[in-house]
DNA sequence: TCATTTATCTACTAAATCAGTAGACTTTAA
DNA sequence: TTAAAGTCTACTGATTTAGTAGATAAATGA
C-alpha cells in the first residue's frame, strides 16, 4: 500500500499540473483544494523540490510550481521518491536492491521469478502514467 | 514490500510442498531448514492452519502438512492472508476495499485507472504462481 | 496411566515507521 | 520595514512489525 504521504504527493502534483505555467501556487491553496494537512504537505513539497520535481518561490506571490513538464513526471518516479522501492521483495528491486536474508542462495530461489514479473509490469504501467495523462483522464471523467 | 511474516510463510509453504504427502513435518525442522525464528513460525503456521491451507497433528510424530494440493495454493492467496490487500490503493482493492479519504469523488479520480491496471496484472501473475510451479522452478535452478 | 512430544494459546516487548504538529528562521515583494 | 510566503529542526502519539516467554492441551507409546 502507498503511504498517505505518497498519495498526498500525487494529488498535489496533479493539482500543480493543472496550474502548469500559471505561476507559483501556495501551499495553503493546495492543502485546501486537495484536503491535505498543511504542515504535512509542506514537508512533502519540500522533498519534491529537493528532488527537482518542483520549483519554489519565497515571499509574497510565492509558492510551488512544476519544474518539469507534466509529460515528464510519472507515478513511478513519485512513488520511488516518497515510498522507496516499488518491488514487493528487496532482492528484486532495481533501485533499492537488498538481498533477502532468508534466501541463502538467491540464484536458486524459485520465488523471485514471479516477483520480477510483477515488478516489470508494474513499472511499465506506473512509468507510463504521467501527470498529463492523469489530468486528461480526470477531465474526461468529470464530463460524464 | 512484503512483510517478513509473509516471506516466511511462502518459504515454509514451499518447504511443505516439497514434502507433500510425506506426513506431518514439525515446526522445528521447517524453522531450521528455512532459517526462520521458531516461535515466529509457530504463529504463522497456526494462521495458515486456521485458513485451511495447512493441517496439523499434535503429539509425537505430529507437525504440519499441506491441506491442499500444491497446484491449488498460490502467492496471491498467501499474500492476502499474511499481509492483506495486494492493491497499492485501498480504493482499488478487491478484497480489502476502503474509500480513499483524500478523494472526495472516487468516480472522477484520474489516478485510480493506473492502479487498477497494476492490480489486475499483479493478481494475474501472483494467482498463477502456485507452489508446485515455484518448486519446479527451484529444482530447475538447482541443476545449473 | 504417565511421560514425552508436539501443537496451541495468551500475553508481553522493543524497535521502526507513519502521520502528523509546533515553532523559530529566512527570503522576497511591495 | 513589514507581511507573506517557504525552510528547517525537533518533537509526538499511534500503529505496525518482528519477535519472545511461558503456560496449556492433545496425542502417542511405553
Amino acid at each position: 500500500m502507498l503511504s498517505k504521504k505518497c498519495k498526498y504527493a500525487i494529488h498535489a502534483l496533479v493539482y500543480l499540473a493543472e496550474k502548469y505555467q500559471e505561476g507559483p501556487v501556495h501551499i495553503q491553496e493546495i492543502a485546501e483544494k486537495k484536503h491535505i494537512p498543511k504542515k504535512f504537505l509542506e514537508a512533502i513539497l519540500l522533498e519534491l523540490r529537493k528532488a527537482k520535481v518542483l520549483g519554489s518561490k519565497k515571499g509574497k506571490g510565492g509558492g510551488y510550481y512544476l519544474d518539469q513538464k507534466p509529460t515528464a513526471i510519472n507515478l513511478m518516479d513519485i512513488i520511488r521518491l516518497m515510498d522507496g522501492a516499488i518491488a514487493m521483495l528487496p532482492c528484486v528491486s532495481l533501485n533499492y536492491y537488498e538481498p533477502c536474508e532468508e534466501c541463502r542462495n538467491e540464484k536458486a530461489c524459485g520465488i523471485r521469478e514471479a516477483f520480477i514479473k510483477v515488478r516489470d509490469e508494474t513499472l511499465q504501467v506506473l512509468g507510463g502514467s504521467t501527470l498529463d495523462k492523469i489530468l486528461k483522464r480526470e477531465k474526461s471523467l468529470a464530463i460524464k
